[in-house]
DNA sequence: GATGAATGAGGATTCATTCAT
DNA sequence: AATGAATGAATCCTCATTCAT
């Protein structure tokens, strides 16, 4: 029913869909979240979900297919410039991850329980396909700057990307907590998305430069 | 309301289904999960987990309630020891918080399930609450470090954790993608489990001490 | 809340459940009547109930809100002709008030039971708002009945009332015992009713005239 | 278990039992209260009432036979003394038995639920026979008036039990309509108690010697 | 005699999906 | 193409009762 190459012929009802479902499976999680849900807060009929994406679990692998494609042409092009150095290809590399990550937290955390929970499934297939692409991006910015002599060594690509995947999902994740221990309830939604990518992106690329410019 | 001393009325059927219900609300999710699930895979009767919990929801903040009683035990009178240095306590903190982790995949894997689903609960409060106490406590090895003059001066303790533990979650989730990228399927669950745990640790205790001790 | 309108808008199904939930919630009483006996007597879906009417409870307030409205309609345009004295009125009422309740017994005898059980409740509402109607109704007859001189004085209507309803009710819930009683065990059901509804009907017209005409 | 001759060997376990389950089953129903409901009312283990009574029907029944053999006590050796005549017989009557139906709401409330679902038991049987007791004694009562003159010959004996039961059955359910109705919230408990009792038995007396002595 | 633990059966309700239109 | 009606399966939980002690 759902081909992967028809994202753009998704017609309004369906992006309705796809981005009500995204919202209400982060909050409430994909178990958590009734079909009928997705149809009340859509304003669609019940029966749409099943008619349109052919299932709940189909639609679930609609809405990666359909933001995964979207975030890969997005991030694919912006690092082969010939302009910038290896250190300032991975400080872009954070910016671009982080600020993404900030503006499509319904999706990122969704991903995130999906691949909490364990099973394999054609979700799972998506997500690993599009970070084994990321993996291999970062690792020919890592061996340019090894090549340069601007980094050192013995770097551990792997271990890198997870450090900043994982702290910033632990960020996204944690922001009320983040919130209330810095005594920032005040702070608009809009605010705090500006102070977390600020201090977020700071601090890995603090981060990043001390480990991948000091030998140990 | 958590009565430490209680734990250890749990019976065994008790503790049993603790187990059994950490395992599968890990693996398909709180709600994925049904009582009858637990019951069958326990091998008791299914009104058992109302009669002994309440409900479902009661048994999942008692497995929270239990494990991080048990953590926090385990955790606190650790690093009080005077015979460290503030770098030496780092590393074992990060030794000790990555051994947890992998003997515990099941309940950390619950936990970052738990939070990543936006709902207030009495489980957020339990994670919250052992949240802080960690936090406070790294703080203090930290400030020790900067006294001494070991450690630099402007450290984030907050995003520094946040590294810790994030890191360590993103590859405790992305196990299996970790093994089949480095061509690793034919370690025994045992042996990719030390792997994992000492290049992890090798990871962060390199990061740490890069980013600790070396000004940006 | 009622809208009248409305109960015609119910299709056979919906009213297939609601006679089949009348009669049984009257014969076994509302907790004693399981969603599924009423599945199974009314050949519908489980889920129907719930489809339908959203829960169990909100069948029973169905039924009353059904019922009462045609009662109301029934009761109301009776006792406005002129043609009638106010005796001849009181006797109307008995005879409409009798048959309506032998024509319905399972309803009245469900009413009986809810307003037995001491719940506050929509269907107490529903209820107490009809019989204040009833009461206003027969309040006018009586009075009328005085200023003609036909009635003495210190009329009690309420316990009047009191007296009707209650001995009808009793007599609806004792049938068996008076068949038994009078050894009319032989009788069909409708000899039965038609000798009751007439004996009744005798016996509170002899006593309201002895009660109404007589000073004490 | 329950032998009916053992009432006074009841202990006060029982007696608290078979006292909380009536009020209990008198407020909520009979299906509508578990067993469970008893326990922690009457402050004793779950297992005892099937322990005791056999099962929750048995105990429905021990109550039944409990407060009926009471009841008929108190009853029976009223009505024989050859002090009164036939109407002050009457007056007594209607006395006592509406005192005791106010000093035993919940039970009568009880009963009358019971009967009103229409189910053949052995709790039908225990009142049925009660009330074909009652019925011999007033039906005597009543021929001694007509020997003598004072009531007129064609009384309707079970007709006019019906009205003295049905209307103060009446009153004991509507209470709280009948406090609104005449704006007495105000009154405590005890004081609505005694207003309703006198008002009650003023109207019956009224009606039966009404009905009794006048000629239709 | 008395009880805490345990259980199978059944409770109402919600679920994702299908079907006729 | 789109939808309201309908449904069987599954949900969690509570029930009265029994059993070993």
């Amino acid at each position: 029913m759902c081909r992967e190459q028809d994202f753009m012929e998704y017609n309004d009802k369906q992006l309705k869909i796809i981005d009500t479902a995204e919202k209400l499976f982060s909050n409430n999680g994909f178990e958590g979240t009734s079909v009928r849900d997705i149809a009340k807060e859509s304003d669609i009929n019940v029966a749409m979900v099943s008619y349109y994406f052919g299932s709940k679990e189909k639609l679930l692998e609609a809405i990666f297919a359909y933001r995964i494609s979207i975030t890969r042409l997005t991030m694919e092009n912006i690092l082969q410039s010939k302009e910038h150095t290896p250190i300032q290809k991975v400080d872009i590399l954070i910016d671009r991850y982080v600020e993404k990550m900030m503006n499509n937290q319904c999706f990122y955390r969704l991903m995130l329980q999906e691949q909490t929970v364990r099973e394999i499934n054609k979700v799972s297939d998506i997500v690993l396909e599009a970070k084994m692409k990321n993996y291999e991006m970062v690792k020919k910015i890592i061996a340019e700057g090894q090549r340069s002599g601007e980094f050192r060594k013995n770097v551990d690509v792997q271990f890198m990307m997870a450090t900043m995947v994982g702290t910033a999902n632990h960020f996204m994740i944690y922001e009320d907590f983040y919130r209330r221990l810095n005594h920032l309830e005040d702070l608009s939604d809009e605010e705090i998305k500006n102070h977390i990518r600020k201090k977020l992106t700071h601090h890995l690329k603090t981060l990043f430069k001390a480990y991948l410019t000091h030998e140990a």
